[in-house]
DNA sequence: GCTACGAGCGCC
DNA sequence: AAAGGGCGCTCGTAGC
């Protein structure tokens, strides 16, 4: 295994964080003028035009964050700072080796968790907006050398103590996220500008209805109620969409006062103009934009967004008159082929509890949320969806909203987010009540996990977890009792890989589903894959394939029945899937 | 001038 | 008895 780390320009308007990887690397302004290298006997640091790049051919590569050294590594063969075209035989990760361990993902943090060992950081902050002939000028190479030989060995050091613990199926997993960027989305340009000069338009429109847009910052809550002061009116403490508080602010003021809805669109305009002018700046000469995705961004393994523009959150449908979605294209002579899993993390939470009587109904082709009103509600009709839209509204919100411990007070916002379903507080205690004494097996799998974790607590453990079937453990750290205001709770403070976070047994039942949905979903991209189609970028149950035109309808059957299979290590999970040919993403 | 964090908003 | 969860990005403030 041999470490391969770049050193570049930035600044600080010139980032990898303004540009995205490729964009940022192939830019002009990106001298690429340092590269360590390091293992299996080599050692060098500098010049990359200065190091023989064919060494590499052949051998097993890692740098820390590979999808910027790589693609940074092909910026420099097309601008000629790399002479030679080199193909490694593998190009790992340190960083998602690190997220898989439940380590930092930033390599002095990882080394500081790992091995106790503090990773200098100044050079980092004396480069910005330097180039590498003003460090030779005051003297600073021989500094800047050593720190970027120092990278390397800590990414080599921190591969060969974590590795083993990496199964080949994540490596994989791993490696197929950075494919992503080279093969990005085609984008619609014209969609694009005209929905970044509308929203320029509306953006600006709703600055000037805000008195104080010019004097200070649009959208700074001190000044919004220095401004209310001034009125005489009172300021909601959040102004947050679905606040009751600013609802009923809204309701009372917002006629009187045309920068009180003016602020919301200001907000909500600039946050898509912003996103489409990130994309907008990621183009590739050839139309297509490069897709990041973080692998192991949450602690349960999902992918995350990365690198400026998150495809994970882009909106569902019209806002302000633009539309997102349609502005990715399929390549010409291509379609897209979109297919999705049907609820995978209800099916998953019966599986876990072993609720057989729930998967033979499912296993039968009942629907999923009459099979839950049949079994819990009283259903005796026939097709729910149809004989009562209300109800089967009704039940969906209870088997997306209940299974992990949601109380009466947040069902009330749950069952209106996940099902669109309206209920009073009332309806909510009867429903939760109602809920648990029908769904006995569920509500004993939060205690065992409580359990599981007060046990932990109380042995003071390093770590508590679960065991998926997948192999994997879902692990939580230093699980220590959590004192509140009102004395003990039975819950308990722990560390997730990410953060501290405040767990009991509904949480941790949310993240073991969540996280064997994602190894489900994961074993689906790969089996796909596997069958040549290629995979542009997921949302958590959703794929987005491209293939050539005449190959669409083979493709969505394939993809389709990949979907509805589950993987070996859970063969008895019945699994559904749908999806469709499309020319343009949408949902 | 940088980082950390909260508020707000988009998604599954 | 009570308790949904998981993200990223933009803007603004606070603290070093």
């Amino acid at each position: 295994m041999i470490a391969v780390d770049f050193e570049t320009y930035y600044s600080r308007t010139h980032t990898v964080s303004t540009l995205g990887p490729w964009a940022y690397a192939h830019h002009p302004k990106t001298d690429i003028y340092m590269v360590s290298v390091v293992g299996e006997g080599i050692e060098f640091v500098g010049d990359p035009s200065d190091f023989d790049f064919s060494r590499l051919t052949g051998r097993d590569l890692v740098s820390h964050n590979a999808a910027f050294d790589s693609v940074v590594a092909r910026a420099a063969i097309s601008k000629g700072t790399i002479k030679q075209t080199f193909v490694p035989k593998s190009w790992s990760c340190s960083a998602d080796l690190a997220a898989y361990c439940g380590q930092p993902r930033s390599l002095a943090d990882a080394v500081k968790a790992v091995f106790g060992h503090e990773l200098p950081k100044v050079m980092r902050q004396v480069m910005s907006g330097k180039s590498w002939q003003w460090a030779q000028d005051k003297g600073k190479a021989g500094q800047l050398l050593e720190y970027a030989l120092n990278d390397s060995r800590w990414c080599l050091k921190l591969w060969e103590k974590l590795a083993p613990q990496w199964p080949i199926h994540e490596r994989r997993l791993s490696a197929h996220t950075r494919t992503l960027q080279w093969r990005g989305v085609n984008v619609e340009a014209d969609k694009l500008r005209t929905g970044i000069t509308h929203l320029a338009e509306l953006n600006a429109a709703a600055a000037d209805k805000i008195p104080w847009a010019g004097d200070g910052a649009i959208l700074s809550l001190p000044v919004l109620r220095d401004y209310c002061q001034t009125l005489g009116i009172p300021a909601p403490k959040s102004l947050a969409k679905d606040s009751d508080e600013a609802i009923a602010w809204e309701d009372k003021y917002g006629d009187r006062f045309e920068w009180i809805a003016a602020l919301r669109d200001y907000r909500r305009t600039n946050i898509l103009l912003q996103k489409l002018q990130a994309i907008d700046v990621r183009r590739r000469a050839d139309g297509t934009m490069p897709v990041n995705l973080k692998y192991w961004g949450a602690h349960t393994g999902r992918w995350s967004g990365d690198a400026g523009v998150n495809m994970q959150n882009l909106p569902r449908s019209e806002m302000f008159n633009v539309n997102v979605r349609p502005m990715f294209m399929a390549r010409s002579g291509h379609k897209f082929v979109i297919v999705d899993l049907s609820q995978i993390e209800p099916r998953v939470l019966y599986w876990l509890t072993g609720d057989a009587p729930m998967l033979d109904a499912i296993r039968s082709g009942v629907p999923l949320y009459e099979a839950h009103a049949r079994a819990t509600m009283g259903w005796t009709g026939g097709k729910m969806k149809d004989e009562a839209p209300d109800l089967y509204r009704l039940a969906k919100a209870r088997v997306l909203g209940l299974g992990y411990g949601c109380g009466p007070g947040k069902f009330q916002h749950v069952a209106q987010a996940l099902a669109g379903v309206t209920l009073d507080a009332a309806q909510c205690e009867d429903t939760v009540r109602q809920w648990r004494s029908g769904n006995e097996r569920i509500c004993k799998f939060w205690l065992s996990l409580t359990r599981k974790l007060g046990c932990g607590v109380n042995s003071q453990a390093d770590h508590i977890e679960f065991g998926l079937p997948s192999g994997r453990p879902v692990r939580w750290w230093q699980p220590r009792l959590r004192i509140d205001e009102t004395g003990t709770n039975p819950g308990a403070n722990a560390f997730n890989g990410k953060g501290w976070t405040y767990l009991w047994g509904g949480k941790m039942t949310e993240n073991i589903v969540q996280a064997l949905a994602r190894d489900v979903f994961a074993d689906c991209v790969m089996r796909i894959e596997a069958n040549g189609i290629r995979v542009l970028w997921t949302v958590h149950d959703e794929v987005i394939c491209e293939v050539p035109e005449d190959q669409a309808d083979d493709a969505l059957d394939t993809v389709t029945r990949i979907m509805s299979t589950p993987p070996d290590w859970i063969s008895d999970l019945p699994l559904a899937a749908e999806g469709g040919i499309e020319n343009h993403y949408a949902k």
